[in-house]
DNA sequence: ATTAACGTGCTGACA
DNA sequence: GCACGTTAAT
């Protein structure tokens, strides 16, 4: 209980602990707030600006207060809201690093050569720019992909670096020392598009500040308080811009978890935490300790398993709340098993009554949603998964998008490429690659060309026809756009430019489909004034708030989980090449593998109340059948905080095996699910002779006790006794076969159950 | 010019 | 397994 006289509190400050307090009242000089998962960090830095504002120390417009997702930006503004009142509607400098930084530069544009209503190219924009640089410089695709440039060029941009400031090791990364140029190149292209990419809106606004004295005084004078959350993840050019702007009052307050640090590889460095002291001596540090989210076990569990990490601040989290239940792991037969499993327990958390909205399954990689997707859809239970594919990513909203930025944008040659044949009006690759022609020769955009163009021969009638109109069109809407709101404008468009008549004429499922999806966009423009105003939103806040039908599971990314929590949290694809990701074993060392398990970290503290992890002895992989062992993961967790249940199915017996060292710690539980039939579903039931698996699930009466009793025929080559070798175990004896399910006594790897196709004759 | 049939490589995540 | 890009055919 915070010691200070409660009467004389302010609102703001209830039911906040001592260092809680103590972030919020330390206004002035520097402050690292080192907050564990769940101690209250949200509420300390909402605490914090209220106290800034209700005693007037600064006005809304003099606070700038960055974030790293629209999630979290959102978050905030709502409980600031919720505290102060109307005052966050004037909040102009609150959001993500990349939404100030656009703020910025279209305040100050002309200095670092773009226009203010420049586009933001999003990433397939890139790849296609510079497939046409790469081309143009006669360069083999093939062996310098696009994609490798475009990683260079993100890691450059986050480290701070223009073309100017890359060094000779930089240039050599592409296309043996031409990395320098293509940069070069491609910045040169970015400006005459007067388009950024998301890069750029870091980095010209770092070099905005740099450069030009009098702006960085003007933001250094009016930022009075900075306030920094998930300072663990800033990169290089963010740390730079921060630096800048607070290096007058240093009134800056950065909030981070060393061991949540989980985006290095967009150029994150945990040493800004490090630093900080450095930078801003007599910085104050203030930690929080005391989780008010998980139980004493799931806590435990997590601490444990980030124990292993080296290099850590090192904070101890704890907790007053009451024990909880273990975390459980789960092995399982398969994919497909997985999600049947957690389909069926979480039928059954239903039935204690909770709440869908209370349930997450955390993946590590995208593609692992869709398994879960499949069993929900085939259940009918309601669901919704966060990221993927997102709404302003399918192809005919970036359609819509495309027209609107050629409207709003002459110069947006990337967008006019999209529709100059969408909907099809006969202008093929050969037309298109005349009005480049043009394009080069006069050094106009295409939109110009392409009007120079239809005035000249060079055509033949019907495309020269069709792109007349399409000049002719956009000129017109480029003139109603000051008379008509965007979403007028853009029903204006689509239905001018042919192309929702074409979704018509199709009268299949899909083009239905994709006739809502627009209808929704334009629903959704309706509350914008201007087209730019809509057209930034659509580039920065990338989410689909879409109405949610009800209670549901939630499906993510651990990545997309970071700062939230739920009362029943599943972590699937524990096993090593999934979680830790392959990847991250290959490359990377031991920094890669620490990354890893601080995402782990991550995943576990999500967990108020009930943690399940579960892992699977076989996978499909590429489409390719594979067995695999538990994430090294699991074996890190503390015994005595968690709970192993196996099943006949597989995957337990081959975790169990890595404990042959140690006495079994799962005798017990072997021995008390002896007589339970835990032949779940009919995951395996698939299981053919040829080794692969049908493609459609067929169903099976449930219960049965194994698959020698299904008749699975095994391979007739394989015998008792014989000697085997299997890609990831080695050698090894044949000790019993059921079915097409193999146990074997390795010689290393000692016993396993494997499934036969695996096993070639040593 | 558009479509169909093949082959390749991948799948890490945010703005 | 699938999305994507390239080639072959209407």
């Amino acid at each position: 209980m915070p010691e200070a006289n409660l009467q004389n509190d302010p609102p703001w400050l209830n039911g906040l602990n001592p260092p809680q307090r103590e972030a919020v009242l330390t206004t002035e000089g520097p402050v690292l707030l080192l907050a564990g998962a769940g101690t209250g960090k949200t509420a300390a830095l909402t605490a914090r600006m209220a106290q800034i504002l209700y005693t007037r120390l600064a006005w809304p417009s003099e606070i700038l207060a960055v974030t790293f997702t629209n999630k979290a930006a959102r978050e905030m503004r709502e409980r600031i809201g919720a505290m102060v009142g109307e005052a966050v509607e004037g909040m102009p400098w609150l959001g993500t690093f990349h939404s100030i930084g656009a703020k910025l530069l279209r305040r100050h544009a002309e200095v670092v050569g773009l226009q203010s209503n420049f586009t933001i190219i999003d990433t397939d924009d890139q790849i296609r720019l510079l497939k046409q640089l790469i081309q143009s410089e006669d360069l083999d695709e093939k062996r310098f992909p696009a994609r490798g440039l475009a990683a260079l060029l993100d890691k450059w941009k986050n480290a701070g670096k223009s073309p100017s400031d890359l060094d000779a090791a930089d240039n050599e990364a592409y296309a043996n020392g031409k990395g320098q140029r293509m940069y070069a190149l491609y910045q040169a292209r970015l400006l005459a598009l007067n388009a950024c990419d998301f890069g750029d809106l870091l980095l010209h606004g770092l070099n905005l500040l740099k450069n030009n004295r009098d702006i960085l005084e003007k933001y250094q004078g009016q930022f009075k308080y900075i306030l920094v959350d998930e300072y663990q993840d800033t990169n290089a050019v963010q740390y730079l811009w921060l630096r800048l702007l607070a290096q007058k009052r240093k009134n800056i307050c950065c909030v981070g978890d060393d061991d949540q640090s989980i985006y290095s590889w967009r150029g994150a460095e945990v040493a800004n935490i490090l630093r900080f002291e450095k930078d801003f001596p007599g910085a104050k540090i203030i930690k929080l300790e005391q989780n008010y989210r998980s139980t004493p076990h799931i806590l435990a569990a997590a601490s444990g398993l980030i124990d292993s990490n080296s290099a850590r601040l090192g904070k101890t989290l704890w907790t007053e709340l009451d024990e909880g239940e273990k975390v459980r792991i789960i092995g399982v037969w398969d994919g497909p098993e997985e999600a049947r499993r957690v389909g069926e327990e979480i039928e059954s958390l239903q039935y204690k009554g909770e709440s869908l909205d209370s349930i997450a399954i955390l993946v590590r990689a995208q593609h692992q949603t869709r398994e879960f997707e499949d069993r929900f859809i085939q259940i009918g239970m309601n669901y919704r998964i966060v990221g993927g594919f997102r709404f302003y990513e399918r192809a005919e909203i970036r359609d819509a998008i495309a027209y609107l930025r050629v409207v709003n944008q002459p110069a947006d040659d990337l967008a006019f490429e999209r529709i100059v044949n969408v909907p099809k009006r006969g202008i093929g690759d050969k037309a298109v690659e005349k009005i480049h022609i043009v394009a080069r020769t006069d050094k106009t955009p295409l939109t110009v060309a392409a009007a120079r163009l239809v005035g000249t021969d060079e055509l033949s009638g019907k495309a020269r026809k069709s792109l007349a109109d399409l000049v002719v069109d956009i000129a017109r809407w480029r003139d109603e756009a000051s008379r008509m709101t965007p979403a007028d404008l853009t029903r204006l468009i689509l239905d001018e430019s042919g192309y929702t008549a074409v979704l018509q004429a199709e009268r299949s499922v899909e083009a239905s489909g994709r006739l809502e999806n627009l209808n929704e966009l334009t629903r959704a423009m309706e509350e914008y004034e201007t087209l730019g105003e809509f057209l930034e939103h659509v580039s920065l806040v990338m989410d689909n708030e879409r109405g949610d039908p009800g209670a549901s599971v939630t499906i993510m990314t651990i990545h997309a989980a970071k700062g939230l929590e739920y009362d029943n949290i599943f972590l699937v694809g524990w096993e090593d090449g999934i979680f830790p990701s392959q990847r991250a074993l290959d490359e990377g060392g031991l920094a890669s593998l620490e990354e890893e398990r601080r995402l782990a970290y991550v995943a576990i503290t999500r967990a108020r109340r009930k943690c399940t992890i579960i892992h699977a002895a076989n996978r499909r992989i590429y489409g390719q059948w594979t067995s695999s062992i538990p994430s090294r993961f699991i074996e890190e967790l503390p015994l005595e905080h968690i709970e192993a249940e196996q099943t006949m199915t597989g995957g337990a017996s081959l975790w169990r095996a890595n404990w042959s060292e140690h006495s079994d710690p799962f005798a017990h539980l072997a021995a008390a699910n002896q007589g339970r039939s835990n032949a779940r579903g009919p995951g395996w039931q698939r299981a053919t002779t040829s080794g692969g698996f049908n493609p459609r699930p067929q169903r099976i009466a449930e219960n049965t006790r194994s698959a020698v009793s299904l008749g699975n025929k095994g391979r007739e080559d394989l015998a008792v006794g014989m000697r085997v070798f299997h890609e990831k175990f080695g050698y090894g004896t044949i000790a019993e076969i059921e079915g097409n399910k193999l146990e074997i006594d390795f010689e290393v790897a000692g016993r396993k159950r494997v499934m036969d196709s695996f096993i070639t004759i040593a």
